[in-house]
DNA sequence: TGAATTATTGTAATATTTACAATATACTTG
DNA sequence: CAAGTATATTGTAAATATTACAATAATTCA
């Protein structure tokens, strides 16, 4: 056998990536959304994503590379998700997607829409717009690895700024669980894990008691 | 814009699926490979797995049928890894493949190879030929995933058979964990999960004290 | 200086995990 | 049938982790 004509009906098929990005910031948990200057659902708000070029991308290559054309976020790490492909997901034919997802800090990073995305905006992930494609299901996949994620791997601090204080870091897993932690005991088990460390400094410019900055310590982690 | 001729290079990619499937028995883990009838890697044994087919079937159906067509194995159960789409990884085109696992009862079935698989056979997970394409990636992968998932969900269950002694069920977490527990820890924790329940079945034909045979009760698993 | 606001801290009760070895029940053999 | 062989079954104390719960501290502002 070689390169078999009955193949052909099997290879029609197109991938895209998705890219599922959160940002926390003092509205809670955001999700990064372009408005869309292109055919199909021009116009609409949808999770950056798009076609892989088939000569030299992989999922992941292109996944970081469609965010950065799209919203200006460069060298932003991707995780898989998983994949999509559903029949009538894509009105131009059979469009694979694999979604993938990151953290960023919102505060180093400048958002600009470039090639046909319009605009690239945060949205607070209680307040999305209905999003085409099934890239709701997307989210919603998204989120829960977040959920799972983050309970399991210091990946909060990929959210927040270098510097943070205990207090911040509580919105943050209060935001991403969707509940709430006592402070005594959040606090004793976030320093027991021992991966954030004090740094010395202390928040200014508050109107009140300013609290400990801490930053993130690998150091610890890694055993 | 409309059905575009420029995205012509973008849709000629084939997406397969490849299924690891897991089975418990005396010998411990195992996985399930094939006997490839067909080139690519003619007369190699692999992780069964095929194109889908465009027209009428999404990732999660085909790997359902394509394990039925290659391995005689019915509906079976079949969970999402992730997906490889490495440049080099098929020698016909750009060719992305959807992994898949699953965990079945080996003793509840029969293996029956048909289509392109020549032979479908039981291997001993730590006695393993290399693989071709990226399967041993896919397998890696998939041995990570069973880990994780068996110390969060009661998924053993499905792999050993209806009624089991609580020693096979040390074995099974042993082998997938690759680690020893101690048999006292180990029941104790077992049976304050509350998912097992005492049948009042003996074995029989054993040449020692028989063990009494428990039984999974997804009743209490619901909460 | 007192009011307002948020930050920080301890302790007792309960639950979970860990480490560790003796006894019970079957079959087999002489 | 008694002794030997092989695996099954069980408890307890110490250490660790989790949970519930409220008073005090450090700033700014009026």
């Amino acid at each position: 056998m070689g390169l078999d004509s009955n193949l052909k009906p099997y290879f029609q098929a197109a991938v895209s990536v998705d890219n599922v990005v959160f940002g926390f910031d003092e509205n809670g948990l955001n999700v990064l959304l372009i408005y869309r200057g292109a055919e199909p659902f021009r116009d609409t708000w949808a999770i950056p994503g798009d076609l892989i070029n088939l000569k030299d991308e992989t999922p992941d290559s292109s996944a970081v590379k469609v965010l950065k054309n799209l919203t200006g976020l460069d060298k932003v790490y991707m995780d898989q998700i998983r994949t999509f492909g559903s029949l009538g997901r894509h009105p131009y034919g059979r469009v694979f997607t694999v979604a993938y997802f990151a953290l960023i800090k919102i505060q180093d990073y400048s958002l600009e829409a470039a090639s046909w995305a319009e605009r690239a905006e945060w949205f607070p992930i209680d307040k999305l717009p209905d999003l085409p494609f099934d890239h709701n299901e997307i989210l919603s996949y998204a989120k829960d690895l977040l959920k799972m994620k983050i309970r399991r791997q210091p990946i909060g601090f990929e959210l927040l700024p270098k510097y943070f204080t205990l207090t911040e870091l509580q919105r943050l897993y209060e935001a991403i669980l969707e509940k709430e932690f006592d402070v005594r005991n959040f606090r004793k088990k976030i320093l027991s894990m021992d991966f954030i460390s004090d740094t010395g400094l202390k928040q200014n410019s508050v109107t009140h008691r300013p609290a400990k900055l801490y930053k993130y310590n690998s150091r610890k982690y890694n055993k």
